[in-house]
DNA sequence: CTGAAAGCGCTTACAG
DNA sequence: CTGAAAGCGCTTACAG
């Protein structure tokens, strides 16, 4: 218990002075060390080393920040509208995927729901050099307020936003999202192959691009097969708007034995009404469907889908996002790849 | 277009000397005015507030962390068993109240992840100063190390840990959650009031204090009531666990007209069971559950069931640990309020 | 290759 | 009530 009186208090936790001291070098040469520069005498690197680990040092954050103008941070902006965001799997899943990647990165990620009253607020919360760079989740399109916040902070965003604007400045919007065409014309193909010929679809809010991007996938499959159209009706992602679509479906005068529904929740509510209506299941109308989560498992029978990889579109989200930061050339569009799993409700 | 040239490089955003200069004052009083020193005059007070609004100041948080050694930001701990994590919507509700919450103090809420590979990591992480306090989520008993984590750092736990250790070090250890036995309590009563005579649980994990608690509400308002339990079988929370214990229950020797579920996500699953097995819902079997979400409402006929306002759970559990980093004095258990959400599957 | 020194933008005793 | 000064723990030109 020797209480030392001396200029400064000690640091509760271990600082670079004192690995320095320990190594018996100056604090600019563990800096070094710890920031890898390749200037350091090997011998050096190793007693740095040792010391840092006897005294289990970690840096302090809010220091290398203060003098790197940098905060080793990003943010996941999410829209307010989070009763609904957080009830699709979807988004959480992505959140996963960011989350755990960025577990295991330098950087932090920070959880910020945009306030509807006054997103002003977070806007400048991101433009105050509170985080390094951004992620933007928003299904519907981004608003313009991202794509200029995209000018001065790297930004990814989850959703490609529309290019209503000049293509040199689009260049600089960077998106990771899977090909919403693709997956569409894989699930519809699907059905095709499975010798359906009256294929329907239940689509997402053709108010976003991803929904109507799936019904162009449908679309095109119809065409290249010379298949008409058996029925087109819009949903918007959750079960109770599968079902109202399934139930305006069944009440047109086009016959179908199949249906492309545009998310696994829709599906879900679509099944029961399918069945309540006396059609079964894949016998009578086949389904295939997009996205690989609790509600294409959790029905009877399991859906066929397209497994959009949802939590490594969160992880390279993140892993984009710090490339961005660190200055390296990223392609406007980053593709996650997808893959379809065949389950009972395709059975031929 | 004067270019200055001064001993500084002129700083990206305004900064506290940027605001005194403009005020008409030194640093010091912005500071004061900023962290709402009393000891300053209305008068600085105002023109100060003038430079930060005419400016856009906002201060630097790594600078602020670095002198008041605290971070500003609050961990949210997450078990890595992520796939069962987010399938829940459970804790993407608990997550979003958090966030929704942080959002509007001046935290910042960091989802953490925690290694399997090494939980010691994460644990370091937090020990090292990285944070104010952390946010323990967890369905199973939370680990010691967590425990041994709390004596350190500002800790809240989503679930109360076991109690086998001494009172003493219990009354440290501050849990926000619903009451359990009073939820499950409360749904049985109800089927109770509607008449039915005969009910059978299907629980969650008894592995997890949660799951024994609502299997101990259960029984008790049976006791209180009279009846014999009409069957137990455990399950895990998930669709398919609540099919299964659904089947066992069926084939038991045991008639009953009335199912406790521990959780809407495994009523969900018994739901098609018990049609299946030809027993209507409400009117050959009332069912009652808890967790009022998608799971709970997306089902014919919709679940009655208990709102354990989960959301509100991860504001509480940030809004109680901001006021114990800040220093309040906070009893060892918040209880979550909850609601008794009567739907179609118990009408009488 | 290495060290001394300055500085990142704040806060906070310490003197007025 | 207010300002000058020191210091929080790092990084990084700048000289050796």
């Amino acid at each position: 218990m020797t209480t030392q009186t001396r200029r400064k208090a000690p640091a509760l936790s271990p600082t670079l002075e004192g690995v320095a001291a320990l190594a018996g070098v100056s604090s600019s040469t563990v800096s070094r060390v710890i920031n890898g520069s390749p200037q350091v005498t090997e011998s050096a690197v190793a007693r740095v080393n040792d010391a840092i680990a006897k005294l289990g040092y970690v840096p302090n954050r809010a220091a290398r920040s203060l003098v790197r103008r940098q905060t080793q941070t990003i943010a996941m902006m999410i829209p307010e509208r989070t009763a609904e965001f957080f009830a699709d799997p979807y988004f959480a899943e992505v959140i996963q995927g960011a989350a755990m990647y960025a577990s295991s990165s330098d950087y932090s990620l920070t959880l910020l729901i945009e306030s509807e009253q006054d997103p002003e607020k977070t806007h400048q919360f991101l433009r105050r050099g509170n985080v390094d760079g951004a992620l933007i989740l928003s299904h519907h399109s981004a608003s313009s307020a991202y794509l200029e916040l995209s000018r001065t902070l790297p930004v990814v965003f989850g959703v490609r936003p529309p290019g209503e604007l000049d293509a040199a400045f689009d260049a600089e919007v960077r998106s990771v999202d899977v090909d919403n065409v693709a997956a569409a014309a894989l699930a519809t193909q699907h059905l095709v192959d499975r010798g359906r010929r009256r294929i329907a679809t239940i689509t997402g809010p053709l108010s976003t691009s991803a929904g109507r991007e799936r019904l162009q996938g449908w679309s095109e499959v119809l065409a290249a097969a010379g298949l008409e159209p058996a029925g087109c009706e819009e949903g918007d992602y959750t079960p109770a708007g599968g079902a109202a679509a399934a139930e305006r479906l069944l009440a047109g005068a086009t016959p179908f034995d199949a249906v492309f529904v545009a998310s696994a929740q829709m599906a879900s509510g679509a099944l029961p009404v399918l069945k309540a209506h006396g059609r079964r299941v894949p016998g009578d109308v086949a389904i295939a469907t997009l996205d690989n989560n609790v509600f294409s498992t959790n029905t009877v029978p399991q859906l066929t889908t397209v497994d959009l990889h949802t939590s490594d579109k969160g992880a390279t989200m993140v892993a984009t996002l710090i490339r961005l930061i660190e200055g390296a050339e990223i392609g406007a569009e980053t593709l996650i790849p997808i893959d379809l799993v065949v389950r009972d409700s395709s059975a031929s």
